[in-house]
DNA sequence: TTCACTATGATTAGCCCG
DNA sequence: CGGGCTAATCATAGTGAA
């Protein structure tokens, strides 16, 4: 799952024919998750113009897996990775895991970065179990703790020992800066939800680095389902200037944590942030057009909720009640196309 | 009311192998 | 080609303490 290359590869494909219909301006870029029920790629396929999405594991830019799609109408060589590259190796990214790591746990890249987190009782049941058996394990033992291991993407922090990771560890192999998502009103749940609903900063960026050649002066952004600003992260860290961002964001604390980031960063540019993505009507779309000139890029990945597999109970496909917001996603991108269209 | 904590499988895709 | 196996997976809902 490479995608169409990747930073230090050959690239599989350097060049290739988009449909008339999903040439840009604007250039947009559309996410979710790669393991969503039969049939639901090719649906977002067929409204996102007949594009063929771009399937990236993020364990290749860093020390822990994210199986994402990506639509898009952007460019796809000379692209360039974010500096410096991340750790990619646990034992990279947490130097204080190797003396604890027992050698029948062969891990070397961590599973995808959840929103929920194991219980102190497991944990326990794993120390209880291996402080009771033999050394080395025996079979059934070692099982039992590598496959729980890796269900919650446990690491090793002492002898018998396993832990999950703390939110700051979970924003640094995510790619944003430490305390990104910490304060402003933030709970520590939250902060495992919003980061294991956000993107993966050096994945995007390596996609979205082809903008900066293309725009030296910034960009104006449209980022829907902004979440805690991935997107917004992934281009300053490419140093591209943001000359606008309009931001949509259901979740307060979210939009807070944007916005935070956004004063630490000592922006210059215009940052607006909407709630809900029905706000944005025609009028609305229109008006912001004028007074921007035009969006240069339309980012978002839109809820997973219905299709990740980690849902017991409504993993209900692209008709799920969060999911469905696709269908918001392309309808404000067509809008976005047509007006922009009918200005040129 | 908020927050921390806990238990709760099914659906895929990719293998191998007959 | 299909059955059996391994493996991964941006979560929801309930409870109880503060």
């Amino acid at each position: 799952m490479i995608g169409f290359g990747l930073p230090n590869g050959r690239p599989l494909l350097t060049h290739r024919k988009l449909p008339e219909a999903a040439m840009g301006p604007p250039y947009f870029y559309y996410e979710n998750v790669a393991l969503a029920p039969r049939g639901v790629w090719d649906t977002i396929s067929r409204f996102l113009y007949d594009i063929e999405p771009e399937f990236v594991d993020s364990k290749f830019f860093c020390a822990a897996a994210r199986k994402r799609g990506y639509i898009h109408n952007l460019p796809i060589h000379n692209r360039f990775p974010l500096l410096p590259l991340p750790p990619r190796t646990i034992f990279e990214a947490f130097p204080m895991t190797k003396k604890w790591w027992p050698s029948w746990d062969t891990r070397t890249h961590l599973n995808c970065l959840q929103t929920c987190t194991a219980s102190a009782k497991l944990t326990e049941r794993i120390r209880s179990a291996l402080a009771d058996s033999d050394d080395p394990p025996s079979h059934n033992t070692r099982q039992f703790v590598i496959n729980e291991c890796r269900k919650w993407n446990l690491v090793w922090v002492g002898l018998h020992k396993v832990a999950p990771l703390e939110p700051d560890e979970i924003e640094m192999l995510l790619g944003f800066p430490r305390n990104h998502t910490r304060g402003g009103g933030s709970s520590r749940t939250e902060r495992y939800k919003s980061l294991g609903n956000s993107f993966q900063v050096d994945t995007v960026a390596y996609h979205l680095s082809v903008l900066k050649d293309m725009f030296p002066n910034g960009i104006t952004m449209l980022s829907l389902f902004s979440g805690i600003g991935g997107a917004e992260v992934a281009l300053h860290r490419l140093g591209i200037h943001l000359k606008a961002v309009v931001s949509v964001e259901i979740s307060e604390v979210n939009r807070n944590i944007v916005r935070s980031w956004w004063e630490q960063t000592n922006q210059t540019g215009t940052l607006i942030d909407i709630a809900d993505v029905q706000q944005l009507n025609g009028d609305k779309l229109e008006q912001l057009i004028h007074t921007f000139g035009g969006f240069d890029l339309v980012v978002g990945g839109s809820p997973c909720n219905n299709l990740s597999g980690s849902n017991r109970v409504s993993r209900d496909g692209l008709e799920g009640k969060h999911s469905a917001l696709f269908y918001d996603y392309f309808r404000i991108l067509d809008l976005v196309k047509n007006i922009m269209g009918k200005e040129s």
